[in-house]
Formats: C-alpha cells, sequence, structure tokens
DNA sequence: TGATACGTTCAGAATATTTTGAACGTATCT
DNA sequence: AGATACGTTCAAAATATTCTGAACGTATCA
C-alpha cells in the first residue's frame, strides 16, 4: 500500500477506477469492483480496515461487499499467521472470475427463463381445445414466439455451460476454432 | 390486444414478466422489457398510448423507455397507413438484439477497457527509468495484472466481435464446434 | 477473567434511478 | 387558419439502492 511513484499510483487508480466503472457497467456494485481492484493491484492481502481507509468508504461497506466479492468467487480470505485480522486476496485469473460469476448467476436465470418458456407451451398445449378460431390463431402467434425464444436461451445455455465448463482452455485456440464454424 | 381466453393472456403476461425480469436482470430497466415482450407477444404493432395503457405507465417512460428500445435495435417504428400515430414492432429474431446489444454496449466498454489498460503499460513503461529497487518491483507485479487483463479483455473482445459479426449463424452447429476445441 | 480488536448487522441517511404529469412543439386534420 | 392529436421534454415526486456509523457479538489476547 505505501507507493511513493506518482506513476504507479496513477496507474493503480486508474486500474481501480475502470474496474469500478466495469462493475456498475455489468450490474454489480461499482465498491465491489473498486474493491477488488484495490485487492488485485495489491501483492499483499489487505484486511478489511486497510480497504475502507484505501478506499474511503465505512467498514460496513467494506464488509458487506466483500462478502459478495467473495460469493462471486473474486476474492478468497487468506490467513496470516500471527494475525488476528481477516485479509483478503484477489482471484487474478479473470477467466475463473467469469466462470465463477456465470455459474452462480447466470445460468439460473437462463435456467428459471427455461422453465417459464416450458411451462407457457404447455398451458397453450393443454388450453388448445377450448380457444375460438381466432384465438387459435393467437395461439399459433405465441408458440411462434415462445419457440424462438427457447431456442435462443437453449443455445445461451449451451454457450454458458461451455465457459463454465472449460477450466482453463478458453485460450486462443479454442476461441479461434469457434470462428472457423 | 383483446384477448379473451384466461390461458392465452396468462402466457402473454408472464412472457412480459419474464422478459421484464430478464431485462432488469442485464441492467436495463424493467419497464424495457416489459415493453419489449408486450411488443413481442403481438401480431399487430401498438402505438405509445396502447402501450402506455397496457402495461399502466405514463405517456412519458413510455416514450422515454422506447427511445432506448429502439436505440438498441429491439424494436421499430411502423408506419400505418391512415394512421397519424407511430406503431412499434418488437424485432423477434433475438440474435439480431444480442448483437445490436453487443455492438452497441459491451464493445465500447471492451475498448474502452483495453485504452486503458494499454496506457497504463506505457506509463509504466516510460516511468521505468525514475525507479528505486523496490518500486521496479511494485511495477513488475503491476505490469504482470495488466497483462492478464489485456489478454482477458482482448479475448473478450474477439468473442464478441465473432458474435456480432455472425449474421444469422449463430446456431447450433457452429456452437457444437467450439464444445469440441 | 476482563479488556481489546476485530467483523457483522441494521436502521436511518444519502444517492441514484425511474416515473409521473403537465407544458410544450409539431404535424395533420377540417 | 384554427383545432386536434399526437410525441417529447423536464422538473418534481416516488422508489430503489447503497452507504454509514453506532451497537452488538465473538474470538483472542494479557
Amino acid at each position: 500500500m505505501e507507493n511513493s511513484n506518482k506513476n504507479l499510483a496513477a496507474v493503480n487508480a486508474s486500474t481501480v477506477e475502470g474496474l469500478g466503472l466495469l462493475a456498475r457497467f455489468f450490474g454489480f456494485s461499482e465498491v465491489m469492483g473498486r474493491l477488488y481492484g484495490t485487492l488485485l493491484m495489491n501483492p499483499e492481502p489487505l484486511s478489511l480496515d486497510e480497504l475502507a481507509e484505501y478506499l474511503q468508504i465505512s467498514k460496513g461497506s467494506v464488509s458487506m461487499n466483500m462478502r459478495s466479492i467473495e460469493r462471486w468467487g473474486m476474492a478468497k480470505e487468506v490467513w496470516m499467521k500471527g494475525e488476528r485480522r481477516k485479509f483478503y486476496t484477489a482471484e487474478s485469473d479473470m477467466w475463473q472470475v467469469i466462470r465463477n460469476i456465470l455459474s452462480g448467476r447466470e445460468m439460473r436465470e437462463v435456467q428459471r427463463a427455461l422453465h417459464v418458456l416450458e411451462a407457457s407451451v404447455e398451458k397453450l398445449r393443454q388450453a388448445e381445445g377450448e380457444l375460438s378460431r381466432e384465438e387459435q390463431e393467437l395461439a399459433a402467434y405465441y408458440l411462434e414466439r415462445l419457440s424462438d425464444l427457447q431456442a435462443f436461451f437453449k443455445m445461451a445455455d449451451m454457450a454458458l455451460q461451455m465457459v463454465v465448463a472449460s477450466d482453463d482452455e478458453m485460450d486462443f485456440e479454442s476461441i479461434s476454432k469457434l470462428e472457423l464454424a
């Protein structure tokens, strides 16, 4: 944290800031991004109080945000010998972070969407008998739209599963093969 | 919009609701998702007033949100003959929607991140001379982290470009080829 | 054991975001 | 032209989100 040089400090600051904006952009809180950035740009693990001091936010906020950060697998606790405090260190493998986030957050959402769609299709099928001529047309239109959505979400699901599954092979080679497809 | 059957109405409602939640989840406003859903589940284009009436929100809100929706290419205006009003219809190709969103929103963000990182690396390189022994170690650590981030964002950039570029071939086949990679 | 150094929680405060509705501008109608 | 039917804008209000800081619980120290 003691960081005398102006350029080093500037680089640190802009990275922290950038990750804050990025986090906000992706629907996380900005503080989460800044905390993550601060940890990422520190060779040594940092304690809750150090983080609060550095980012000039309350201990309570750090505590809650760090909880989220840990839940997303973006950082983990480190036990320092002879220290009573908790220390945190960033998960620096971005793909790992993405995998953690996807497996927790996006996946569930897609699954839920698929279930709702499935239930809707089922409901339409069952109602088919009791529909007037005009209603049947509307039902057919709905089925069309729902199928489109299902196809889309199934594809998205596959894509996400792929990313989550690839343990560390989301490398240049595998990407470029997709490009050829 | 006249939709007599209970089941049809329920399917419509849950789809609208679902897209609303999804929109919120991905950092759009919930109303945007609901507007999009409403349009998607209507065979006929709808006017601003009809949308406001249907979703029970103000005209102003519809106007502003529809602007966003159009900006993301999720819907477009349709001119009905003999009608003074604007009508909107949903872009029902989800991949097209995703491509529109990615090309407008995510891409720019990734590009910006890359530029910031590039600038930081440059700054570190230029400062190299004036650094103490200890500072050089820190600089080396920063460069490592920045390289990781750069690698990640370049990859993300490629992936996004791929999705945006693929005009309508984000189909099962091309995905499954990636899985083999 | 008592004192201390933490981390956590939560009600209230501060902010940020979204919505409303009235006012306004503009194109189309008679 | 005047009247009407829209779409848009924006300031104020309503909501939602995030932050704070004091209070509290707990584990560790002396």
